[in-house]
DNA sequence: AGCACGCCGACT
DNA sequence: GTCGGCGTGCTC
């Protein structure tokens, strides 16, 4: 009779991810519905745990089951019917469990979950205590001691204090009485701004000099002068802090003095600023290629046919525009839309774009709201009051009402695919919305991904193209500077005569240059000149980078020579890129001894060094990760640089991301090669994308924009092809590759990682999945045609210590497919035993990586 | 993952 | 004799 309860258990591990049923007391039967999350009894010691619904159904034995013991007091609930599809979807394609799933779906603000504490036990006495850890261990005291010290303690906290094996202290201390642990449930939903408003009570004034205390009687005062003022403002005005007004306020309500209001409001990290955008919502006009593409986009967004489309136009042809128009249709029929950008195009002219164009009912998500933050911009899209959500990859998930389009933007960006434990790609669950709801989506980019292309040419998408630059811009003249020529002829310098001779003209006629390097530091690397050696990261299979701290720099004409070492020494450090460590640069080399070393390898700082020699009356803007830590640094930079107070902007991929700069002539690209020798399938995709993006950039103003090209392989057709915007050519040649090679799209690729910090049980595990990987194949899934290449160190052998090895499986992926891989991981989470300690083998599993 | 049940060595 | 070590197995 429709009382029993499908239950996903939230913080399942993956091997036991899977539906249990609970039944439905009656009390509790209009509240535990598909979608609500509950408090359920758990395993032989019956934990309490939260869960999700995932359906109501009718079991017969019903005397068998537990039942549910509380639920949410929110209607209707936070997970939609969608959303549970959706999480059904993410579990099965991404292998992951269905609570990591409802975490991607909901705001993190908005689940309950169970909080486990420890405190000192109420009934028992400072004798006991001391009885009881006489005969016990040093670390049990320490134990006791800490949780005295504090009123309650979560095991998280305590584990990071004292290690693992703290759970075995706490039993025992459990066992003798002196703790004990209580649950908590957090709510969800809780985490919701309000505002008090407060006004003046009805009736009599009462005489304010009665009023005893000075502040209360302030307060009253700017209440009866402003009625409705808020709690804040009250506290703006008079200078005093939040606390002491909403003291006051409340003792004046006591007295029947003020009459307070309450109510939520939402917070908006963006509403400052939004108002002077409005040169962004000046209305436009479209080309006739431009209108063209709307035709064509607007008739798949209302017919019923394959509702997806890739829209290709090259640089500066003016997409965004043509996407505009696409989504003014989509609101007008009171649709909702989503609309993804890579994270550093998500910048305040994007956001200022995009909200003068609709004011309010957008809604803006990315990686750097608070959780209040996160949660307020999902209620009010779940609620409806906005519509139009911009963001980064997570935003693909937002509760939209009334779906009509789903767009992602610069499709081919690498950021699109997820690297934590949903290793979801955008493109896969936006089209999974849209094939649920109805809704169109569009990719749109310049140099979209191979995979992304090929779909459009057999015919799943629908190819939508621009293939002229829109109004005056001209497509940019490149030129390419051989570096090896450059070298022999005697040019040691990091930037080629071309390009130099470029950037003074720039000089001279008062125009800029942006240079992009994509390498921070100054040298990538520092070898010892007589082992040959590299310096590593101790806690990394990386190369250390040099960098050079604030205010130094390096005289260039010492190298190698006597005390040359103590001014490097004195002028940087070595920083490792992979996890952060900092050290000084060594005395002798860790290997040999010897201490001649040969710093080498160009970085951003070593380039603006040189920019400074050779111009050194040029303002240099250096952008990378170290210039733009501050809040909103990025933002500045590029905003002085846009009002002129620097001639020359030198930065990491983030340049090539900018806007359009007026002044801008030259583009330079220091190094086109250092992506070129990646030992990746994609590496080819990326070079070209990186190049043409740079070089599309240069000629967007009406002026004659020039691209400079720096490289060690002039030859390469890859740079021929970038240089002539060909996309097309790049990818026939590109599409034979993979077909004649079996790489994606003509495959799919599955990567098992396996992970520890003991090498030795690492070894010995991928051995052991080495073989459960043929005799399943061999076994149980004999159907399953798969190429499993592996066991192989990852690319990046360590990372923190931790080690790892990766088996790649080239299949299709479909059910079976995904079966076989999921019940490798469930073989290796079973087995792998203490799996909280580093050195215990973890084993993850990512499909269609974006690097392999 | 966490917890119970179950079978062997050092404490009262 | 029991407490507690951790190996094995299950979770509606």
């Amino acid at each position: 009779m429709n009382d029993v309860a499908g239950v996903y258990i939230l913080e399942s591990p993956y091997h036991i991810d899977r539906i249990y049923h609970y039944y439905i007391p009656r009390e509790l039967s209009d509240r535990v519905v598909p979608g609500a999350i509950v408090e359920v009894p758990f395993g032989n010691g019956n934990r309490r745990m939260t869960g999700a619904v995932y359906e109501i159904t009718d079991a017969a034995d019903k005397e068998e089951l537990k039942p549910v013991m509380s639920a949410a007091d929110i209607f209707p609930p936070y997970l939609s019917k969608e959303a549970l599809r959706l999480c059904s979807f993410l579990k099965s394609h991404t292998l992951c469990t269905f609570g990591e799933a409802v975490r991607c779906v909901l705001p993190s603000a908005a689940i309950s979950r169970m909080a486990e504490y420890y405190r000192i036990s109420k009934g028992s006495s400072e004798d006991d205590a001391a009885k009881v850890l006489s005969y016990m261990n040093e670390k049990a005291v320490f134990v006791y001691t800490e949780l005295k010290g504090a009123k309650r303690l979560s095991k998280e906290k305590l584990r990071a204090k004292f290690g693992e094996d703290v759970g075995g202290i706490l039993t025992r201390l459990i066992r003798a009485g002196i703790v004990e642990k209580c649950d908590e449930l957090k709510r969800g939903g809780e985490n919701v701004l309000r505002e008090t408003t407060v006004f003046p009570a009805d009736g009599e004034y009462t005489d304010i000099t009665r009023m005893r205390s000075e502040r209360q009687g302030a307060v009253l005062t700017l209440v009866r002068e402003k009625a409705g003022i808020s709690a804040d403002e009250l506290a703006a005005a008079l200078s005093l802090d939040k606390a002491t007004v909403r003291a006051a306020v409340s003792a004046l309500e006591k007295k029947g003095l003020v009459r307070c209001e309450t109510r939520t409001v939402y917070r908006n990290p963006f509403a400052a600023g939004m108002g002077e955008m409005s040169e962004y919502s000046a209305p436009f006009t479209l080309s006739s290629e431009q209108s063209a593409a709307l035709h064509k986009l607007l008739e798949l967004y209302e017919s019923d046919a394959p509702r997806a489309a890739l829209l290709h136009g090259v640089t500066g042809s003016g997409k965004t525009n043509v996407i505009l128009k696409v989504i003014d249709r989509a609101l007008e029929d009171g649709k909702g839309v989503i609309m993804l950008v890579p994270e550093i195009a998500l910048t305040p002219q994007t956001v200022g774009r995009f909200a003068c164009r609709y004011g309010d009912r957008i809604a803006v998500i990315h990686s750097a709201l608070s959780a209040g933050e996160r949660f307020d911009a999902w209620r009010r899209i779940r609620s409806g009051e906005a519509d139009v959500v911009i963001g980064t990859r997570s935003a693909v998930f937002a509760p939209v009402k009334e779906l009509g389009l789903i767009i992602i933007d610069e499709e081919h960006e690498h950021t699109y695919k997820s690297d934590t434990d949903p290793k979801y790609l955008a493109h896969d669950v936006a089209s999974f919305r849209c094939g649920e709801t109805g809704a169109t989506l569009i990719l749109a980019s310049a140099t979209p991904s191979v995979t992304s292309y090929y779909k459009a040419v057999t015919g799943k998408y629908t190819l939508v193209e621009l293939k002229n630059r829109f109004g005056s811009a001209a497509l940019p003249s490149v030129e390419v500077a051989n570096m090896r020529t450059e070298l022999m002829s005697g040019n040691s310098s990091p930037l080629s005569r071309v390009l130099i001779s470029r950037i003074s003209e720039d000089l001279k006629n008062g125009r800029q240059s942006i240079l992009f390097l994509n390498r921070r530091g100054y040298n990538s690397t520092i070898t010892c000149r007589s082992c040959g050696e590299a310096v590593k990261c101790p806690h990394c299979s990386v190369t250390m980078t040099y960098h050079t701290k604030k205010g130094y720099s390096i005289p260039r004409e010492r190298e190698a020579g006597e005390g040359y070492l103590e001014v490097r020494q004195k002028a940087g450090y070595l920083h490792c890129h992979m996890c952060g460590y900092k050290s000084h640069v060594p005395e002798r080399c860790p290997g040999c001894g010897e201490s001649h070393f040969l710093f080498a390898g160009l970085g951003t700082q070593l380039a603006e060094d040189e920019l400074k020699r050779l111009f050194p009356d040029a303002k240099v803007a250096r952008m990378d990760h170290d210039t733009t830590q501050g809040k909103a640094a990025h933002e500045k930079l590029l905003a002085s640089f846009r009002e002129g107070e620097a001639d020359i902007l030198l930065g990491t991929q983030m340049v090539t991301k900018g806007h359009d700069f007026p002044r801008v002539t030259t583009v330079g690209i220091l190094n086109a090669d250092s992506s070129l020798f990646l030992d990746d399938y994609r590496a080819n995709e990326r070079t070209f994308s990186m190049l043409t993006q740079v070089i599309g950039r240069a000629g967007r103003a009406d002026s004659n924009g020039v691209s400079v090209i720096q490289t060690f392989s002039p030859e390469s057709d890859i740079i021929e092809l970038a240089k002539k915007q060909d996309y097309r050519t790049f990818f026939d040649r590109e599409i034979r590759i993979r077909r004649e090679l079996t790489f994606p799209p003509f495959c799919d690729i599955a990567v098992i990682t396996l992970a520890s910090s003991d090498e030795a049980r690492l070894a010995q595990a991928a051995v052991r999945m080495g073989e459960r990987i043929r005799e399943h194949i061999r076994e149980d899934f004999t159907d399953v045609k798969a190429i499993i290449y592996g066991p192989f160190e990852a690319p990046v052998y360590k990372v923190q210590n931790v080690c790892r090895l990766r088996f790649v499986i080239k299949c299709r992926l479909s059910r079976r497919t995904r079966d076989f891989i999921s019940s490798l991981l469930c073989d290796f989470s079973r087995n792998g035993k203490n799996s909280r300690t580093a050195s215990s083998v973890r084993v993850t599993a990512d499909l269609n990586p974006t690097t392999i």
